[in-house]
RNA sequence: GGGCGCGUAGCUCAGUGGGAGAGCGCUCGCUUCACACGCGAGAGGUCGCAGGUUCGAAACCCGCCGCGCCCACCA
């Protein structure tokens, strides 16, 4: 036991140590339900860690030292989510370079030199190999500096258990589990309406969205009702969507044309027209914040019910600019209150639109391309005729080529200078979809991509999430929400690089077409299979893009599409089927609440499509980390407090009581002054136990005094408290018992029982030196899964192993220990106690000062109960004379001085 | 618009049917032999507002206000 025990270098020193004594290495051999196995989080490792890992990771630690006290052998590994777009980002950025598919690959690649410092530099166009190479190198090195900071935070994982979502093993499990899936059909591919980022020009899934308000206008925008529209087809056309749409939209088109010539002299005239027509032809103005989408009108819609529409309700209109016929329908989704009642359906400006052109089968007008830009459109063919072509194209030539930003400025000027723009635009903010990583918000483009089945398992969902056994139970609702809330099947297939590759190739016939309906797939043993550079079995390399050969799938898998099977995939599904069998389904899952949706909820979803069983039996949701003002820490707000200098400035115990004072699922404001307080704490461990072992027990003796039975009792509650508080989850809470006990414990049970500590005969000593163990080694037990380097140092002044592999303190036996003792004591005593030192307090004299005589009145059975423990509490304050007075109410009458 | 959570001392929060609490901060005092990274004492609150249930409500119920998050809408 050191003469001044200090807290400085007990990280590196048990660090060691742990890693040495291979104290949390996990033991397969142990049967099933001696297990504990956990599905950690793989940190995203593009990007550095900040204090909200070091508060959830600390969350889970602590179960899972306390799991291992309570004897289960813990599976308790570590992964590194390196896959997906944020590693492509962070390569390309550093190292200044982008990926070129169509380049070859150069085996003897060094990136640029100074990387991405320049920025005004193009970026290097390099080899999709020779950029998943650049991927690896920079995800290792963070890796490495993930590790160390999990060492240092004291995290006891089993080091030997990492993986990576894009090593070969999760590669393996997530292509398994695709093909799979592929084989019962709850893979497929369609060539759909899907969620775009126009600048990663990939597909994105509606989990990854999210809401930005942004400013933007409202148009009031004029279409021309066509011939013949009045009140009286109304009623017999409003009623069948479908027939308005295919052919009549196509007959009406060359109508259109002819009757053209006449009215498109002048705008002016077209104006005034439409103006003198208002007053007998309904109007047909539609307001919008996206004009620029006008030329992708496919109908116009009102709800069905909206008697000012009725007349317009089954007639056909033309769009302004480009004189497409397109159809009047009625939707019931439609909100009458909204701008004029009337919305123009486009292909596609939101969600709402892909279930209207879905429902009531409209034609597609695509006129966005994958970069964002408009693309060019054959006016005049069909498809895309015009009552004016001419006009079509020129105007549409002002839009061509540009992005949605450029083209919606043009078509307002040339709106306005048409008359088919109705007063000037509208100010408004919006709240607009943006991928969470994306600069540009998504747009809808049609595109062939790969989807899990989703929807139609959405009853079987719900049953799983009642299963599970969440912590705190209201983060369930989350998951309900979102389950209620989809509206389509999981889109996987991103159009990225690193990433897991789809294990698929396409057979292309004598004529060149690709067959995407028959997909080649690779036998089981042979994957982890890349199809860019691997060839399917029958195939020659030099068949790869060739009529009668066969071309590789390109994408790539979202990240979740993979780290949705950790537990699969850390469990060694595919290779170590023993292994799987011992710990899935896992017992825990840890993650914080803003990936519910995400992570949570596809695990959820694979393990059902896999394996008709839930991933885990628990989940505890962390909250996150706010910085003092709440706001949530996030790099883009500069307001990131990174974890290693915390950890070298107060040390790892204290930042970790400082994470653990974190409720479940409640989220936390970043605190200092915890961390001190944590400090503190491991600072008072170090004392209390140094001055609890100075003295060694006679042998054979035992508790006798009845303060010290009393203390017994106590103890023993609180480890039950601890002990509940952990089995429901709530470390929290456990901390909380613990500590506030453990500092009355300090203040004044020890303060008591020194003076009888220090008495030379060892039979007046030995039941307070007992007792004093006896707590300390609870004490130091307790605090374990919170501090674990403190309590390893105190625990080894005196005891043999690890403290961490130690029995989780026994509630019934410090019961059984302290039998008869009596709480009241130590409550009486201290209470008389806390009198004298406040007299004492009140006339400036120091704690030892002595006391001539102190007067107790109270209750006859708090009286009995002092008695009890009077020799202590005369010497704890300094008393000469102790009087007891029976009386109906606690009194304490304090003569401070000596003796004369 | 729907859902979930939160609102208690200056700050961070515990308390969930019967005394309004802890730590920090603040004030005063104490070199006390485990610890000055300490010890003792003190000041400080109409427990968001309003109603109800109850002998009794910070806690349970209803409504409202405020804050946060999630979802939907976003023409």
């Amino acid at each position: 036991m050191p003469e001044r025990p200090s807290l400085d270098g007990l990280e590196a020193k048990w660090g060691a140590v742990w890693e040495r004594e291979g104290t949390y290495r996990f033991d397969r051999s142990a049967p099933r339900e001696h297990i504990y196995s956990i599905d950690t989080p793989p940190p995203t490792v593009s990007g550095s860690l900040h204090v909200g890992h070091v508060f959830s990771y600390t969350h889970t630690d602590t179960i899972a030292r306390y799991q291992r006290m309570r004897g289960k052998h813990v599976f308790y590994p570590m992964g590194w989510d390196d896959n997906g777009l944020p590693t492509e980002r962070r390569v390309q950025n550093y190292y200044g370079v982008r990926c070129d598919p169509s380049v070859p690959y150069n085996p003897n690649f060094q990136p640029p030199v100074g990387g991405g410092a320049d920025a005004n530099q193009q970026p290097v166009a390099v080899s999709r190999p020779n950029f998943v190479e650049l991927c690896l190198t920079l995800t290792q090195s963070d890796e490495q500096a993930f590790e160390a900071l999990w060492r240092t935070l004291g995290l006891s994982v089993d080091w030997s258990t990492t993986y990576t979502t894009i090593g070969r093993q999760a590669q393996r499990v997530s292509q398994r589990s695709f093909l799979g899936l592929l084989a019962r059909g709850l893979a497929y591919q369609l060539e759909a309406p899907t969620l775009w980022d126009v600048d990663f020009q990939t597909a994105v899934a509606q989990a990854e969205l999210e809401d930005r308000e942004r400013p933007g206008a409202m148009h009031r925008v004029r279409f021309t009702p066509a011939d013949g529209a009045d009140g009286n087809g109304a009623g017999e056309r409003g009623a069948s969507g479908e027939g308005a749409s295919g052919e009549g939209a196509d007959g009406a088109g060359a109508d259109g044309a002819g009757a053209d010539g006449a009215g498109a002299d002048g705008a002016g005239a077209d104006g005034a027209g439409a103006d003198a027509d208002a007053r007998e032809r309904p109007q047909a103005l539609i307001e919008t914040t996206r004009p620029e989408l006008i030329a992708a009108c496919v109908a116009l819609l009102a709800h069905p019910e909206d008697e000012r529409h009725r007349a317009l309700v089954g007639t056909d209109v033309f769009t302004p600019l480009f004189g497409t016929r397109v159809p009047v329908l009625t939707h019931a989704h439609v909100e009458r209150d909204k701008g004029t009642g009337l919305v123009m359906v486009c292909t596609f400006g939101d969600l709402t639109d892909v279930t209207w052109w879905r429902e009531l089968g409209l034609p597609v007008r695509a006129v966005l391309g994958t970069d964002g830009r408009l693309l060019e459109v054959p006016w005049g063919t069909p498809g895309w005729e015009s009552r004016d072509v001419q006009r079509a194209r020129a105007s549409y030539d002002e839009l061509a080529g540009r992005t949605i930003n450029q083209a919606r400025k043009r078509i307002v000027e040339l709106l306005s200078d048409s008359g088919e723009l109705v007063g000037e635009p509208q100010p408004v903010n919006r709240a607009v979809k943006f991928f969470e990583k994306g600069d540009r918000p998504v747009e809808i483009v049609t595109s062939r991509q790969w989807f899990i089945r989703t929807l139609e398992h959405r009853d079987a969902l719900i049953a799983r999430g009642r299963e599970l056994r969440w912590h705190p139970p209201y983060m369930r609702a989350r998951f309900e929400d979102w389950v209620n809330g989809l509206n389509g099947d999981w889109c996987i297939s991103r159009q990225r690089f690193f990433g897991v590759p789809f294990p698929v190739w396409y057979p292309i016939d004598a004529g060149g077409a690709v067959l995407y309906d028959q997909p080649i797939t690779p036998t089981l043993d042979a994957l982890p299979v890349d199809p860019s550079t691997d060839v399917p079995d029958g195939y020659q390399p030099q068949q790869r893009g060739q009529p009668g050969g066969f071309l590789g799938d390109p994408d790539v898998m979202d990240t979740w599409a993979t780290s949705s099977l950790t537990p699969q995939i850390v469990g060694g599904a595919s290779t170590d089927a023993e292994l799987l069998k011992k710990v899935f389904p896992m017992d825990l899952r840890p993650q914080a609440h803003d990936i519910i949706r995400t992570w949570l909820f596809t695990t959820v979803l694979r393990s059902q499509l896999d394996h008709d069983e839930l991933p885990w039996a628990n989940v505890a949701i962390s909250g996150w980390v706010l910085d003092p003002d709440r706001k949530k820490m996030s790099k883009s707000k500069g307001n990131v407090v990174t974890p290693m200098h915390l950890l070298e400035e107060h040390g790892a115990d204290a930042a970790r009581y400082w994470a653990a004072s974190g409720r479940p699922g409640t989220d936390t404001a970043f605190d200092v002054k915890q961390m001190k307080d944590g400090r503190r704490l491991a600072v008072k461990l170090l004392n209390a136990s140094k001055f609890a072992l100075a003295e060694l027990p006679a042998p054979g003796s035992s508790l006798e005094h009845p303060l010290d039975r009393a203390l017994i009792v106590r103890l023993a509650e609180v480890v039950a408290q601890a002990t509940d508080s952990f089995e429901g989850y709530d470390y929290a809470r456990a901390l909380e018992r613990t500590e506030r006990f453990f500092w009355w414990y300090c203040d004044y049970y020890v303060e008591l029982v020194k003076g009888r500590r220090y008495d030379p005969d060892p039979r007046v000593s030995a039941s307070a030196s007992l007792a004093l163990r006896t707590s300390l080694s609870a004490f130091q037990r307790l605090f374990a899964p919170f501090l674990p380097f403190v309590c390893e140092e105190v625990w080894s002044w005196w005891q043999e192993g690890s403290v961490h592999r130690a029995p989780w303190p026994d509630a019934g036996e410090l019961a059984a220990l302290g039998r008869g003792g009596e709480e009241l004591v130590l409550e009486v005593t201290a209470d008389v106690l806390r009198e004298v030192r406040k007299a004492k307090s009140d006339a400036r004299q120091p704690m030892r000062a002595p006391v001539r005589s102190v007067l107790v009145g109270d209750g006859a059975e708090r009286l009995d109960a002092l008695r009890l423990a009077q020799d202590d509490l005369l010497l704890a304050g300094s008393i000469e004379r102790l009087e007891l007075r029976e009386d109906g109410e606690f009194s304490v009458h304090v003569e401070l001085g000596a003796l004369g």
